[in-house]
DNA sequence: TCGAAAAATGGACGCTTGTCCATTTTTTGG
DNA sequence: CCAAAAAATGGACAAGCGTCCATTTTTCGA
């Protein structure tokens, strides 16, 4: 019986580690440089290859871009489904566990907030950007949307379809802003306070599921 | 006694109307192209002038692009002015009309949500539109804060200033959610929930000072 | 080991960009 | 009404863009 590791030719090995490198280098770019200095030019510098590799891996710069904001969609997802499994499975635990590996260092950094905000900037006109960021949008809200039905059904809210679409709306709405604060202010940024305050929003909706551990409460 | 109306001359009329009508061409291509497509050639299309008028209106397409975001951001101030004016004096409803007002079709359209995360995404290379980005959130932070913090004290919380500080940065950073919500999903988005929502924030932190009128409160 | 195939190179190409300025048109004040 | 001044025009220009392809280099399978 032969062995299928080693199977894959180096050929194939070297090429993928250049497709990567082209990415990568993409997201550099526009990271420090934004959509608008993200040029061929650019890219193929800071991979260290020659300019027909874009043409060769890709079909041109504009695909080069979109698989670039698939893979960050990716990491993105890896990280937090991570972060899911490794938390506790009751829906506060899980709810919790989202927002604070939203807001940890290894998606809310400086990196990951500039590519986030250039793409967005130009996802109206790019459909391949756009379409990619509405299905994480989706996504998330809907696995969050759930997590909170669970727990609205718990607390016996009057109407839990509609506490917990508002819960979750809100929810995002307000890691949303943090990020854009965090865009804005990334030396005046504090992680704890950002998380205090949405479990500050979390409590004010669900007070005998959410708790503000350090923090006291805004009135008596 | 010389009459000084109509002293002005035809000439500088026609001067100030071309002005304007190139920064409006300029929001315009941003909104409907994005900063990618403003081009030169798009601008002064769409604004029925010659080629030559941006340099010499202005010195160049980086100070029109300054001036734009300028007169964009001093039209948020006088929506927003003219609401906390027409409201009524106390802290409560100063808060109530920020919210809304930010909420209105006048200010949160997706004309104005295109042009805003336009230049946000392209903010971090141009430091003419950074600036104005940081004085518009500065100026509204710091009197949205000073309204929390006399619905704080007059609340008797234990720590007025850290309770209106977290009150000032979620309300902001819900605001921000929406917008960026309202600019992926324009038709889907309903003004009236994301101002619940909102609401829901402040009676979650204040309960005795902000009420939901016609929302069921999350638990009993 | 060697011919075939795949991968990588980098220069040439046409096109668009923003800037500038010689020219024309309009407005002004006497 | 007319000369001087201001405003507006639009083409020329160099620089930069993304694409493409003839050529070279590397890897593969027999």
């Amino acid at each position: 019986m032969e062995r299928q590791v080693d199977k894959k030719p180096t050929r194939d090995i070297l090429r993928e580690r250049n497709r990567m490198a082209l990415i990568t280098a993409t997201l550099d770019c526009v990271a420090e440089l934004g959509i608008a200095g993200t040029s061929v030019s650019a890219i193929i510098e800071r991979a260290g290859l020659s300019r027909g590799m874009i043409h060769l891996h890709f079909d041109g710069k504009d695909k080069l871009l979109e698989e670039a904001a698939q893979q960050l969609n990716a990491q993105y997802y890896d990280t937090l489904d991570a972060a899911l499994l490794a938390a506790g499975p009751s829906p506060e635990e899980q709810v919790e566990a989202i927002v604070r590996t939203d807001l940890s260092v290894d998606l809310l950094n400086e990196r990951y907030a500039n590519i986030w905000y250039a793409f967005r900037g130009e996802a109206r006109k790019r459909d391949s950007i756009a379409v990619f960021s509405n299905t994480r949008d989706a996504r998330l809200r809907n696995r969050i949307f759930q997590t909170f039905l669970a727990i609205a059904r718990s607390a016996e809210c009057p109407e839990p379809e509609q506490v917990a679409r508002d819960a979750a709306h809100g929810t995002l709405a307000l890691l949303e802003g943090m990020w854009a604060d965090f865009l804005l202010h990334p030396h005046a940024f504090r992680r704890e306070e950002a998380t205090r305050i949405v479990l500050r929003f979390l409590a004010g909706l669900f007070p005998s599921h959410f708790t503000l551990s350090g923090a006291q409460p805004a009135e008596r």
